[in-house]
DNA sequence: GCGGCGTTGACAACCCGGTGACAATCGCGC
DNA sequence: GCGCGATTGTCACCGGGTTGTCAACGCCGC
């Protein structure tokens, strides 16, 4: 991959600075605005890889942008990076269209694991695999974080948001042992005040939805003492 | 994990010298710096594993010095220690970049419950290395420490956190002979009212779990009278 | 109000660490 | 080489903490 270029669409001065910076020693290709409108013309005028998308803009929102990269037949990729909470209704309501999203606050490390993840579909799109953007299959089921759905053999499930934002995390953390304390800032958001065991709860729902055996989990593993573990192609829960 | 080195930025005299104990007397390296600038200087000739940095600093901000670090393309990690109540989203600036954060007021419970994760983190997912971090090889086995997993021969299996802990320490002190007290002290704390013989009853689930023949094990030695020795690439216990 | 979702408390099921007992082994003096 | 006390290996079991699960509640949008 040679020197992407990416557009960092974000009116928040610290923020937009602080981004441009750590992508340009990433070896990122960098232009940047500070409003929706001159954001969508540099989309359209210089055809990016990656668009980095604030949703509270200035002058034009996010979502008119993403609507207007999307009806150009543009082929950027775009991250979303939006506040909690507040825009997940529209965000769903509106098929989205974006190829991830990243809740703020994140940290580099989560953002660059996005960029990486997103760049490599789009990469990896072009000599006709069927890999969609967005998608991903956990033994026999297929999530799609871009559509908002939930699929086992076929068949369509519903995923909450809790349900889809726990897994996502799960799956971008795959093979680490995550405590209960880690996944909830994670999913809930920092300064939460909800019990451990909530956590509990959200991972019993979603062993019920992707596992095969609710009862012997193959993907999402409890690690006795400190947290959850999870393994997106499955393995045996064998004792020793 | 050896004694990481961490450095603290920090100008508030009482707080500095309150972390520095802390931070000793849980066998960390410290290094210290009461302003922004002596704490970039170092942060750069010093390369610690972990920087904890305060935002509000005498000479250069914090901010400041976060990005100096990030474009010096240091490995550091970096927390940072911010206040409560200047307005979120212009935190959320400066706080990108960094690894994690904690508000002040924090205990040292939660910060060391961060630095943890954050040093697992970085220790485990290397991101210049494919080569797989945070997992070693005994013998014919491979122990992945992030995952508290364990596999052999292609067979996987979990280890518990008391004995992940223990073979973290034998790993830790391989080839000296360890006298129970020690071995104790270490894994189980000071202070700790168990029997020697716990020591020895975890030894013996260690040693079916990796050694080819538990009865005779190659990698944990007994030292009869004294102890155990561990020998990672595995000795013959022969007599003569 | 209804239904879905998130959360909590309660309780059951389970796992793991630790202990005591006993067998096996070792070291040492003979 | 033998025997004995000390040390270590091993087993079964218990108790406490952790996790799984259910039912109920509050909240919100319809």
């Amino acid at each position: 991959m040679t020197k992407a270029r990416v557009l960092v669409i974000e009116d928040e001065e610290a923020l937009r600075l602080a981004l441009v910076d750590a992508l340009r020693s990433e070896g990122f290709d960098v232009l940047e605005a500070a409003d929706g409108e001159r954001g969508l013309e540099l989309a359209l005028s210089e055809a990016p890889e990656l668009v980095l998308l604030d949703l509270m803009l200035p002058k034009r929102d996010g979502f008119s942008v993403l609507r207007a990269i999307r009806e150009d037949r543009l082929q950027s990729a775009v991250i979303v990076l939006s506040a909690r909470g507040e825009e997940w209704d529209r965000i769903q309501g509106f098929e989205f269209g974006a190829d991830d999203y990243v809740v703020k606050p994140f940290s580099t490390r989560e953002l660059f694991g996005r960029m990486r993840a997103v760049l490599q579909r789009i990469e990896g799109k072009a000599p006709g695999l069927p890999v969609e953007a967005g998608k991903v299959t956990i033994g026999e089921c297929v999530v799609d974080f871009s559509a908002y759905t939930f699929e086992r053999k076929g068949a369509r499930a519903g995923l909450s948001r809790k349900e889809l934002e726990l897994l996502r995390f799960l799956l971008d953390h795959e093979g680490q042992v995550l405590d209960r304390m880690r996944i909830q800032d994670a999913v809930w958001g920092r300064g939460n005040e909800s019990t451990p065991r909530t956590v509990d709860m959200h991972v019993l729902k979603l062993r019920r939805k992707l596992e095969r055996e609710p009862d012997h989990p193959r993907h999402i593993l409890t690690v006795h003492g400190v947290g959850y573990r999870f393994s997106r192609t499955g393995e045996d829960a064998r004792r020793s």
